[in-house]
RNA sequence: GGGAGCAUAGCUCAGCUGGUUUAGAGCACCUGCCUUACAAGCAGGGGGUCGGCGGUUCGAAUCCGUCUGCUCCCACCA
């Protein structure tokens, strides 16, 4: 097969990827084999690919590659997540363009262009993940809130509801104004806000609701919410305070009289030490609110406007209500003054509204018990964490757990499966007609008319943490009792699972529970924690500030392999990548290299008769074992999840060793042909390295391995087993090594005395350390070697222990060899002395392990014998 | 405020239970080369008192304390 000069990515890739789904190779089903297992975090439905998928989903596809070539029946079920949050936001966005407002429409008809925009862009990731390369098995996809699914989570809801741990119970909620939604405090972010602190008075009551001339003031940042304020409370060790007990006090511009209480909760030395409680509006002041038994009055309504409640301002919006009510407490003399201040305001995740705290009715799954068990796989180390150190995160997280807010204030999700009574009751089934036929055990005389469903859908996290068990059976999830089918029987636990460590509690920690509670058993065994993608000056990627490439273009400019090995050059588990595009580059100079690489081997046309020459079976011998020692390398990186040190010691064999050693070292002189045994094992390491190189690179390594002979029809690398380490003679490489420093010493030689290439060195060498290996050093080096001593003047030079002299008459400058043989000498020397001080330390010699003495023992021998080689260095120089 | 982590070459990081390294790698940089696989390349080279200080030890990049500077998570004083 003829090979063209450059390596062509585009091509190449779409014809493999079309391979490998025509000949199935990514599809699995159970057999006799172990299995190995992921599941893909389902991004977005509507989401589209970024840098972060392109980390996470190439860490998975090189794991879920290794184990194929493994022997091991992979399999990586891809999907999606419904996501009701952000896919809703986007319906509404969209309606919005085509002038439709959510609220002017039925659920039914919101619903119907939801799925339509999720059947137009939903799975456009999943078409992205194809160009990168991922072997996931598209026969196995599944989408969060396909029926199937969803029934799944309406099971699980039933489930937790009969076993008491699921209630409705009014709490202090984040709400979010936009996307009318409450949202959880793991997605609020809290954000430094330039806003005013107001001081105002509020006059003490004569007791019949009018003002006498005392009062107090109190400060606050929210003067739109006093005409909710249920007391004002100060701290009882606040002395400065205390002639307000059992005082009432009147709400400005309304006059509304309110009690004074007094809490611990307060600071005194804060504001002015006085703070007014607003139950309904403040998640403390609710708190408060309970301890003391206050009224809750809600002034502000779903979209943060004032309602009827507030008396005043009625139909403002908050932050305009904010506004105007600073100057009607100016005019009514209540405003003593207003200074700039910067606090916290928490912010919604997805709509950048600022969070209201609103009192709510909403569904809870208590988690104190799924918690603590969920803790216990970890702890007892059942799940391992890639890097450790998120176990104290975890830890942290699950002894401080609060119930889970499971009902959202969205249509585009699961309906809760919660029927209400005309009564008040509510029943929970998992379909209507249940529903109905408990409701009738109540009262008989109900028709399914009486009955009205609960208006909110659960949280999309409530059907992701099902995600390991119900994408191979979905039937299993709520109904624990059932028998698991044969996929989930194999197929679970799943193997790995690479995540960004961000959704370590709302997703991982979940699963775990949700696997414990249907399965009785861990939903995974390692999670590998990806780190952040990052520009390259430590920014997050994002779309405001336009920092993040696309990799589709990525891929397009330099290949999937190259973009896949940019991003894993520079990944180790946790941390944040910083993501530069010149790492991209170097992946598409290594596939330029494999690539030229081929060329030349495939170049060649090998002499069967020829005989092997002695340096071509030096060589082969040195990079077989060699392959061996770094195959072990690379099994032992992969087995502790170090995928980058796996990939830099594959890309050093097979462009340091490999290229620039192996090949230079058997390359036939023009007109020369290879002999037939050099050449076979020449072709035999190839193939293992790409072998090697191909759950990083799959696409160049389908190519290549395709180039080299004749496949049978469907017959792809990708199933092809990882290399085995053979024997490894360690003493054999390093002596190898010794001649190649041994070259690198005569290539620097005639750099520094203008020899040129074509001149032949005469070589001597004491002793026979390099006898076996020197052909090879003679070949690339351009030298002769000898046995005996120099004649005339020569450079000494040392390889390891190993003395060496090159005659060189009229290059050789004699005063200038002497001193830097002397400064050579003065080094070892001094190097000397420190290893004997370390040996003659008697503490030492007492405490340090055996081999560690004798390592030293070795180097003083070895600083000796090199010390006795300069001195006869400089002596013959000398004479 | 509570918790966790990080600090090693210009950059990104290895360095695993203290000793076998006279602190490594990749990239970047510098010098010389278009040598018929590859200039997306080849051959060389420079560059670090392992953040500061103290301690433990025969021995510390590694363990302990402390300080400084960053990062993340949790909670946020109205």
């Amino acid at each position: 097969m003829e090979l063209s000069a450059k390596y062509n990515p585009a091509e190449v890739e779409d014809k493999w990827y079309s391979y490998w789904i025509e000949n199935r190779c990514f599809h699995s089903e159970p057999d006799s084999r172990e299995p190995y297992t992921v599941v893909i975090p389902p991004p977005n439905v509507t989401g589209i690919l970024h840098m972060g998928h392109v980390l996470n989903n190439t860490l998975n596809d090189v794991l879920v590659r290794k184990a194929r070539m493994d022997g091991k029946n992979a399999c990586w079920i891809p999907g999606t997540d419904h996501a009701s949050i952000a896919t809703e936001n986007k319906v509404v966005a969209r309606l919005r363009e085509r002038g439709i407002s959510k609220e002017d429409i039925s659920r039914e008809e919101f619903l119907k262009y939801a799925w339509e925009w999720k059947e137009e862009h939903g799975g456009i990731i999943l078409q992205q993940l194809r160009k990168l390369g991922a072997s996931c098995d598209w026969d196995r996809t599944r989408f969060t809130m396909e029926p199937a699914l969803s029934e799944a989570v309406l099971a699980t809801f039933c489930h937790f509801y009969k076993k008491g741990l699921i209630y409705r119970g009014v709490r202090m909620v984040n709400w979010d104004p936009v996307a009318l939604t409450a949202i959880s405090d793991d997605e609020v972010i809290h954000k430094d806000t330039k806003s005013h602190f107001y001081h105002l008075k509020y006059y003490v009551s004569d007791g019949k609701g009018n003002p006498t001339d005392k009062y107090l003031v109190i400060a606050t940042t929210r003067p739109e919410t006093i005409m909710a304020d249920a007391a004002i409370c100060v701290n009882p060790k606040d002395e400065r305070h205390h002639w307000l007990r059992g005082k009432k006090v009147l709400i400005p511009l309304i006059g509304r009289e309110i009690p004074v209480i007094e809490d611990d909760y307060v600071e005194m030395d804060f504001g002015t030490g006085c703070l007014k409680v607003t139950p309904a509006h403040d998640a403390h002041d609710y708190e408060i609110g309970l301890r003391h038994n206050l009224p809750v009055l809600d002034i502000i309504d779903d979209h943060g406007r004032l309602n009827e409640n507030a008396q005043i301002l009625v139909g403002e919006d908050r932050f305009e209500a904010r506004k105007k009510i600073e100057k009607m407490l100016e005019d009514a003399g209540n405003l003593v003054k207003v200074e700039e201040y910067v606090s916290p305001v928490g912010y919604s995740e997805r709509t950048d509204a600022v969070i209201e705290p609103k009192l709510s009715a909403q569904w809870f799954l208590k988690m104190e018990d799924l918690a603590a068990r969920a803790l216990d796989h970890v702890e007892s180390g059942r799940i391992k964490f890639i890097p450790d150190r998120y176990r104290n995160t975890y830890r942290h997280w699950m002894e401080t757990v609060h119930d889970w807010c499971i009902s959202r204030q969205l249509w585009w999700g699961q309906r809760i499966p919660a029927w209400y009574l005309p009564d008040g009751q509510v029943v929970v089934e998992e379909t209507a007609e249940k529903a109905l036929e408990a409701a009738q055990k109540i009262n008989p005389a109900l028709t399914a008319a009486d009955l009205r469903q609960d208006e909110d859908v659960l949280d999309t996290w409530f059907s992701s943490w099902l995600w390991p068990i119900s994408v191979f059976d979905p039937k299993l999830p709520g109904h624990p009792e059932h028998k698991a089918n044969r996929d989930l029987s194999y197929y679970y636990p799943t193997s790995d699972l690479v995540t960004a460590p961000d959704i370590i509690f709302f997703w991982v920690a979940r699963m775990i529970m949700a696997g414990d509670e249907f399965m009785h058993d861990v939903p995974f065994r390692n999670v590998y924690f990806t780190g952040i993608v990052r520009d390259k000056i430590g920014r997050k990627m994002s779309k405001t500030l336009g920092n993040s490439p696309d990799p589709l273009d990525l891929i397009a400019k330099y290949g999937a392999d190259a973009v896949r090995l940019g991003m894993l050059l520079c990944s180790s588990a946790g941390n944040d990548i910083l993501y530069d595009e010149s790492q991209v580059e170097q992946g598409r100079n290594f596939c330029a290299k494999i690539w030229n690489a081929w060329r030349l081997v495939s170049g060649w046309s090998p002499d069967a008769e020829a005989a092997q020459a002695e340096s071509c079976r030096v060589a082969v011998k040195w990079f077989d074992n060699l392959l061996s020692r770094t195959i072990n390398e690379v099994e032992d990186h992969y087995a502790k999840f170090r995928i980058s040190d796996a990939l830099m010691a594959i890309y050093k064999l097979f462009w340091d060793d490999f290229c620039s050693w192996y090949l230079e070292l058997v390359k036939p002189a023009p007109g020369q042909r290879l002999d037939g045994r050099t050449f076979e094992a020449t072709v035999g390491f190839f193939e293992k390295l790409l072998k090697l190189i191909h759950p990083v690179m799959p696409f160049i390594t389908e190519e290549l391995w395709q180039a080299m002979e004749e496949r049978r029809p469907g017959e792809t690398i990708m199933f092809q087993r990882t290399p085995k380490a053979g024997p490894c003679n360690a003493d054999f490489l390093a002596r190898f090594d010794l001649a190649r420093q041994a070259v690198i010493n005569i290539r620097a030689l005639r750099a520094q005395k203008n020899i040129p290439p074509k001149q032949e060195l005469e070589l001597f060498v004491e002793g026979d350390a390099l006898a076996e290996v020197a052909p090879a050093l003679c070949k690339l080096g351009g030298v002769r070697l000898s046995s005996g001593k120099a004649e005339g003047a020569a450079v000494s030079f040392l390889v390891g222990t190993v003395q060496m002299s090159v005659p060189l008459a009229g290059f050789v400058n004699v005063d200038e060899e002497r001193s830097k043989l002397e400064n050579d000498l003065a080094y070892q020397k001094k190097f000397l002395a420190g290893v004997r001080a370390k040996l003659s330390n008697e503490g030492f010699v007492a405490h340090a392990p055996e081999a560690v003495v004798a390592g030293e023992r070795k180097k003083e021998a070895d600083a000796l014998s090199r010390i006795e080689a300069l001195e006869k260095a400089l002596a013959s120089l000398n004479a």
